[in-house]
RNA sequence: GCCGGGAUGGCGGAACUGGUAGACGCGCUGGAUUCAAAAUCCAGUUUCCGAGAGGAAGUGAGGGUUCGAUUCCCUCUCCCGGCACCA
């Protein structure tokens, strides 16, 4: 009798060889190609869940996949360590942030070394220590020199119960989730960093980033917005300023019947000083959240101001409104409206019996009704004086010219990306490295009194930051003149951290410098693995470090990650796994029952790694019974005693035919694996595969050996997703050499000839017959051979044959 | 609301460049094995008509292009992700 295949101890000892072989870790070598594979980090919430196992799995399977073709893979592993739900975990259970992330860390550490990813542990980095966070203090303090950071006010979700400032998460349906009282929006001064510097390179190298999905990089060009347009200025009735507005269609500028600016707007507020009703409106208006989403969703309201402005082209008075979907930090916090050719603008002005003009009439001469709906194409002006006849880009160009020879306007480049608010009121993060002093004002913390280190030890009420309740961390002396001043309690958005942790990996042990020589050898990522939900806001901070980081002269590449695969959520009867829903299912269970060996193929196999993943019991079940039915087939192959050799040219059909299906599986997993990273379908190679051996009951020596090409084969192809099985049966096939260092398989191209294909006929499209032809027929023998199929007779008969098509090596189609 | 993605048997999915729709797996049905069950193995399994040969329909809905459309174009429905303080 065999050994049955028994998972835990086949893990065990694969796990173990690669623990004492330190098979994993790598050093820089100058005269080896590297391949840099990487996982978006995990943040340490207490134990894996499935949507981990997922990611981690397609990533290390990519890692194992390169070092086979020969390449010095690292491959990293670290902890997102900062974050909300160490606050809420402390305030809910009163153990301090920092003892419950580290608990987690240690549990999860645990439970991904179980599930034998091939990670080199000597550089795991955890963004919560100081030797971490140190250098993004330090390099804050230089962007700071160079002017790349700065303070401003800015909006945020304020709790008027709790008194403390809300995530947008924590706000549902307008009102504090803790408090239930209705959310305001308030303005606090904050701490910013200028992306928008690097917003035309962000959005021109995206041109250049071939290994980028196109729906990510369609997806940042959106975000970041890039429009051409003109801003300009409306004198405003007893103002001294101008209303400045940016507009991308100055060619409507004829058929602006009213403007409407924020309710926090200088004008709308100095508007409200004796207008009662106005001044509940604009109280009114800021008892919304501040997330965008809510802006645009919520019922659309206005209201006049009573003052007007002078339209700069007709001289006519523009009434002024105030309205609810502007908002203060959006350009300039006003807009110009032309109901007639925007469809916000024209659904405001039917509400509120705004006048609607016409002055874009469609190119193509049709006629359309302003009063049914707004017109929005380009098109030919009307109505708009001298301009009338143009098109988009002469309106354009002769009112841009117009405008700027008067002085009164200019063409401006906007971009939709706004400038990134760094600041957190919340305690578990890196603290700001700034110190407040009455007479210097904000002064970054100098270097050699970095790191601002955050106490550890603290009382969490979940009641605002516990920082700005110690003194004896906030109360310091001026960097600059030495007074007695304040240090900065805001911490930075978690996001910082996740931003460039890619790059540290590098060098995680060096204290005397962010980066060195060791990051010039393994960026950029060669591949970036992570979920889709991270496209834009992650994956744009990180491309934007990488070129603060390149620009202070710290790394050569210009970003950070060359391909990038965004996998789907993992999901149970439909919906996300999460613990609010109840739907979760914890890997642990499953590697405890199956091994990990199971898990990581069943996901791998469930779904194509892009795709949301429909969880199933059954389906992991029958991934187990797969590996079972491999084990057994290595182990009754082996147990039959030694194979012989075979030449090639000398064997039977069927020797034949399996032997050119291991060599058609090598080519379909090559390529599956390397180019299409489709991992459900190469497994599903592999089954076919061992389907085929299962079917080969051929006993001579001869036959033996062509099963075993075929079972090498499967073991080292499947080694990537099940490793420790693959190990043991390395090892069962008589190998002492390591599985890990073995090369890929190659494909025998003279293993693949066929001499005869089969071809599908088609009448009208129809699938009506199969011949079988010489591999190298030509297309008139291949046509007169689907006329003469019996059942193709009986639909093209009596009627005249117009056309055939053949593809060779594929269809005919006769058309009649 | 805006941006991006998706929808294929009872289920997860396959069909890569416009060329056999349903690979592979799950489930189910029948059989073998067993005292019996589990496990395992074998066969079948889109739907409808037909004894069969075979035929008809069929990839969210509707239209279009094409000899040929799951694939390309247009319109629509529903679902998922993101929307700047969840990570």
């Amino acid at each position: 009798m065999n050994t049955p295949y028994n998972p835990a101890e086949v893990e065990r000892v694969a796990r173990e060889h690669w623990e004492s072989s330190r098979a994993f870790e790598v050093q820089e070598q100058a005269d080896k190609t590297k391949f840099y594979c990487l996982t978006m980090f995990p943040y340490p919430s207490g134990k894996l869940h499935m949507g981990h196992v997922r990611v981690f799995t397609i990533s290390d399977v990519i890692a194992r996949y390169q070092r086979m073709q020969g390449l010095h893979v690292l491959q990293p592993m670290g902890w997102d360590a900062f974050g909300m739900p160490a606050e809420n975990a402390a305030i809910k259970r009163g153990v301090p942030p920092a003892a419950w992330t580290y608990e987690n860390i240690d549990y999860m550490r645990g439970q991904l070394k179980r599930l034998g990813y091939a990670y080199d542990w000597t550089r795991e980095v955890t963004t919560c220590r100081p030797e971490y966070y140190r250098w993004e203090q330090w390099l804050f303090t230089r962007l700071f020199a160079k002017g790349l950071v700065y303070r401003k006010n800015s909006v945020v979700n304020w709790d008027p119960v709790d008194q403390t400032v809300l995530a947008n998460e924590q706000v549902i349906d307008g009102r504090g989730w803790r408090s239930d009282a209705l959310v305001e929006r308030r303005e606090i001064p904050q701490w910013f960093m200028k992306i928008t510097a690097y917003a035309d390179e962000l959005l021109a190298k995206l041109d250049e980033m071939p290994g980028w999905p196109d729906s990510v990089k369609t997806m940042q060009r959106n975000w970041i917005g890039r429009s051409e347009g003109v801003e300009l200025a409306f004198d405003v009735e007893g103002e001294q300023e101008p209303l400045v507005v940016y507009t991308t269609r100055p060619d409507t500028l004829f058929g602006v019947t009213y403007m409407a600016v924020a309710a926090e707007h200088p004008l709308a507020k100095k508007a409200a000083l004796d207008n009662p009703e106005l001044a509940a409106f604009i109280e009114d208006c800021k008892k919304t959240d501040a997330a965008e989403a809510t802006l645009e969703t919520m019922e659309k309201k206005g209201m006049p101001l009573g003052i007007s402005a002078r339209h700069p082209l007709t001289g006519d008075e523009v009434p002024l409104w105030a309205a609810n979907f502007v908002l203060m930090s959006y350009g300039t916090g006003a807009v110009m409206s032309v109901p007639g050719h925007d469809e916000r603008d024209w659904e405001f002005a039917r509400k509120h019996d705004l006048p609607i003009t016409q002055v874009i009439a469609p190119a193509d001469g049709s006629t359309i009704d302003i009063d049914e709906a707004a017109y929005t194409e380009k098109g030919v002006l009307v109505n708009s004086g001298d301009y009338d006849g143009l098109d988009y880009d002469q309106a354009f160009a002769a009112l841009a010219d117009h405008f700027e020879n008067t002085g009164r306007g200019t063409r401006k480049v906007n971009y939709r990306l706004r400038d990134w608010g760094v600041s957190r009121q919340r305690y578990w993060g890196t603290p700001i490295p700034i110190v407040y002093c009455d007479d210097c004002d904000a002064v970054p913390v100098p270097e050699d009194q970095l790191p601002v280190v955050l106490p550890e030890d603290v009382e969490f009420t979940g009641v605002g930051s516990p920082l700005k309740e110690m003194p004896e961390f906030y109360e310091t002396t001026c960097p600059n003149c030495g007074k007695a001043a304040r240090r900065e309690t805001d911490t930075f958005d978690t996001f910082v951290e996740s931003s460039w942790y890619y790059a540290r990996y590098a060098c995680p042990d060096n204290d005397s410098a962010m980066l060195d020589e060791r990051a010039g050898y393994w960026l950029p990522v060669d591949q970036y693995t992570g979920g889709v939900e991270h496209a834009i806001l992650h994956l744009l901070y990180a491309r934007f470090f990488q070129k603060l980081l390149r620009d202070e002269g710290l790394s050569a590449a210009d970003e950070p990650f060359t391909n990038l695969l965004t996998q789907g959520m993992v999901l149970k009867d439909g919906a996300k796994m999460s613990k609010a829903k109840g739907n979760t299912v914890d890997p642990q269970a499953l590697i405890d029952e199956y091994g990990a060996d199971t898990v990581r193929l069943f996901m791998m196999f469930a779904a194509p790694p892009e795709q949301a993943l429909e969880w199933s019991d059954d389906g992991v079940a029958g991934s187990f019974r797969f590996l079972k039915r491999f084990w057994n087939a290595v182990a009754e192959h082996v147990a039959a005693g030694e194979a012989a050799g075979f030449d090639p040219d000398g064997l039977s059909p069927a020797q034949k035919d399996l032997r050119r299906k291991t060599h058609q599986t090598i080519a379909k997993i090559s390529d599956d694996i390397g180019r299409r990273q489709s991992f459900n379908t190469a497994i599903a190679a592999v089954m076919e595969l061992l389907n085929a051996v299962t079917r080969h009951t051929d006993d001579t020596p001869v036959g033996r050996a062509v099963v075993r090409e075929a079972l090498e084969s499967a073991v080292l192809m499947l080694s990537p997703m099940a490793p420790h099985i693959c190990h043991a049966l390395w090892q069962m096939l008589g190998y002492e050499s390591d599985l890990i260092d073995q090369p890929w398989p190659q494909v025998d191209d003279a293993a693949l000839a066929v001499d005869r294909i089969e071809l599908v006929v088609q009448v009208n499209g129809k699938l009506r017959g199969r011949i079988s032809v010489a591999a190298d027929a030509d297309r008139d023998l291949v046509g007169q051979l689907a006329l003469d199929d019996p059942n193709v007779q009986r639909f093209v008969e009596g009627k005249e044959v117009r056309k055939t098509i053949v593809v060779p090596g594929r269809l005919v189609n006769i058309v009649v």
